[in-house]
RNA sequence: GGCCCCUUCGUCUAGUCAGGCCUAGGACACCAGGUUUUCAUCCUGGCGACAGGGGUUCAAAUCCCCUAGGGGUCACCA
């Protein structure tokens, strides 16, 4: 049988990473068995629903780097892909389930809903929801409806137990007196609920495995009692574990950020988001911590899941991102941090492509210090702005400082370096001033931590005869000079 | 509170299903060294866990039971 997996996804908000891991665990289980992924957008709550959140849904899956065999966007043999656009299939459905007897009329009003939450909530014990119309006479039910009064449409829970046995987690027994008659079909002829619907789909789609968050575990009952009411076979159910927060709860915004957006925004590469995402509740082998999403597809297991939740950990994520920055060719990372240079307002798009070769140089000296290419532009500063906006970092200036004869030096350096031939290659020229500084008898930190704050003004950064020729030597020079006038000559 | 799920270093995890190869492995973080013109990278080392208690067994992180703790869920949301 062919492996059929989906990701249904409703737009209500922004693309949270749990989903973002659901989608992908889904995705490498299919991609693994050679079998199918599709996306279906779950919109039945019209209230919250939203276009952006769509759009943003398929834009930032597609950006994770996966992709869809039948979807909203794509088609597919069992178009449409929006539930709100599948009500017919749904009411036909509930059709059969009511000729059965499996679902009931339930009239009472939004208020006795409430009274009875309430008692529950007061009795601090509660128990699973049996509306008092569960009894009514189906033809007096029938004739109420008629008569234009409103009501929702429940399961009737049977008695006993459900039990299954869980992909991730193995045998889950769930007694029926604590699963409600659950609504199907919202009170005045609203749209069918999630657990209705879902169920439908899967069913009509041919989806044989469903993978999804741990919070789903106890709604599962309901699902599979439907498939039975339905004569249908159930797909398999895996639950994963949860994405938690610092404080240990489902990971939400308080804890950080959630969406995948936010990481995309401050320039996580997207590998190392798949990777990351993948380390959350599975393992390669336990050693190999960075790897691909092929490795990924090769190996998923959905078994070797954890069980337990995993909370997200911020340094581990911005180490991974840094260990996929550093592998990127130069001009991979230039690519990859123009729309952060733009961003921050170093140069415009023209400007940079007019000097690329110089702006690729530029990242492939900073490559090293970078863990997400958001950080390039800080980096980066010094070499787009004149010597007048120089902002010299403090601790920059401190060190400077520490070396009396920083002036002389500067200067001395300044005529040296104008003697050198123009074209000499940076390692060159570090070698020829390491051997006149020799001569000199200046020692080597007495002259380059003043040589580095004048010329970057940062407490750390590329090789100085890298920065030198970023520069350009007549830059260079006006910063060393100017340096040596100015903020390095006094105390 | 009821029910369900879970429980190995601070964190992500390997090992658990097939008990001995585990004086519990890797990674992040942290600490200490080394390399370096600085910062960073990189290298080396260190710190650090089987929730607790009972059993079963020649042998238990691994099997069973109990306790504790954590999370999830209890919507006419998904």
């Amino acid at each position: 049988m062919t492996v059929r997996v989906r990701i249904a996804p409703s737009p209500t908000g922004s693309v949270h990473l749990g989903l973002c891991r659901t989608a992908l665990f889904n995705w490498a289980f299919a991609r693994g068995r050679k079998g199918q992924f599709l996306l279906r957008i779950e919109d039945t709550d019209t209230e919250r629903n939203t276009q952006e959140s769509l759009d943003a849904i398929l834009e930032g899956l597609k950006w994770l780097g996966l992709d869809w065999d039948e979807g909203p966007d794509v088609g597919g043999p069992h178009e449409p892909y929006f539930q709100s656009q599948r009500r017919a299939s749904y009411d036909e459905v509930l059709e059969r389930l009511f000729a059965q007897g499996l679902v009931y009329r339930d009239f009472s009003t939004p208020e006795q809903q409430e009274a009875w939450r309430a008692e529950q909530e007061a009795r601090k014990q509660r128990v699973a929801y049996r509306g008092d119309d569960r009894d009514l006479d189906p033809a007096e039910a029938a004739r109420r409806a008629e008569g234009g009064e409103p009501f929702a449409v429940r399961f009737r829970i049977p008695d006993g137990a459900t039990e299954f046995t869980d992909l991730i987690r193995g045998e889950v027994s769930i007694p029926h007196d604590e699963v409600d008659d659950w609504v199907l079909v919202r009170r005045g002829g609203g749209m069918p609920t999630y657990n209705f619907t879902v169920v439908c789909d899967d069913l009509t789609m041919g989806i044989t495995h469903v993978f999804r968050g741990e919070e789903h575990l106890v709604n599962t009952p309901k699902q599979l009692l439907l498939y039975a009411a339905l004569g249908a076979e159930a797909p398999a159910f895996g639950h994963l574990p949860l994405l938690l927060g610092k404080d240990r709860r489902k990971l939400s915004k308080r804890s950080g950020d959630t969406s995948l957006g936010d990481y995309r925004a401050k320039g996580f590469p997207r590998a190392a988001i798949q990777n990351f995402l993948a380390l959350q509740g599975w393992a390669l082998d336990g050693e190999t911590e960075v790897f691909s999403l092929e490795q990924l597809v090769a190996a998923f297991e959905p078994g070797a899941v954890s069980k337990a939740g995993a909370v997200f950990d911020p340094d581990k994520f911005l180490w991974l991102a840094g260990e996929y920055l550093r592998k990127e060719s130069p001009a991979e990372l230039a690519e990859n941090c123009l729309p952060f240079v733009l961003e921050a307002g170093l140069a415009g798009e023209e400007d940079l492509g007019a000097r690329w070769d110089w702006f690729v140089r530029a990242c492939a000296a900073v490559q090293e210090r970078l863990s997400l290419y958001g950080d390039a532009p800080a980096w980066l500063r010094p070499y787009f702005v004149g010597a007048a906006d120089l902002e010299y970092d403090e601790k920059a200036l401190k060190g400077a400082c520490k070396n009396a004869d920083r002036v002389a030096h500067l200067t001395a350096f300044a005529s040296w370096l104008e003697g050198r031939p123009v074209e000499e290659a940076a390692p060159d020229q570090a070698a020829a001033a390491k051997a006149w500084l020799a001569d000199e008898g200046i020692k080597v930190g007495a002259l380059f931590q003043p040589l580095r704050c004048a010329l970057t003004g940062q407490p750390g950064g590329p090789d100085l005869f890298e920065i030198i020729a970023l520069l350009g030597r007549e830059e260079a020079l006006a910063r060393i000079t100017g340096a040596a006038a100015g903020v390095l000559a006094s105390d």
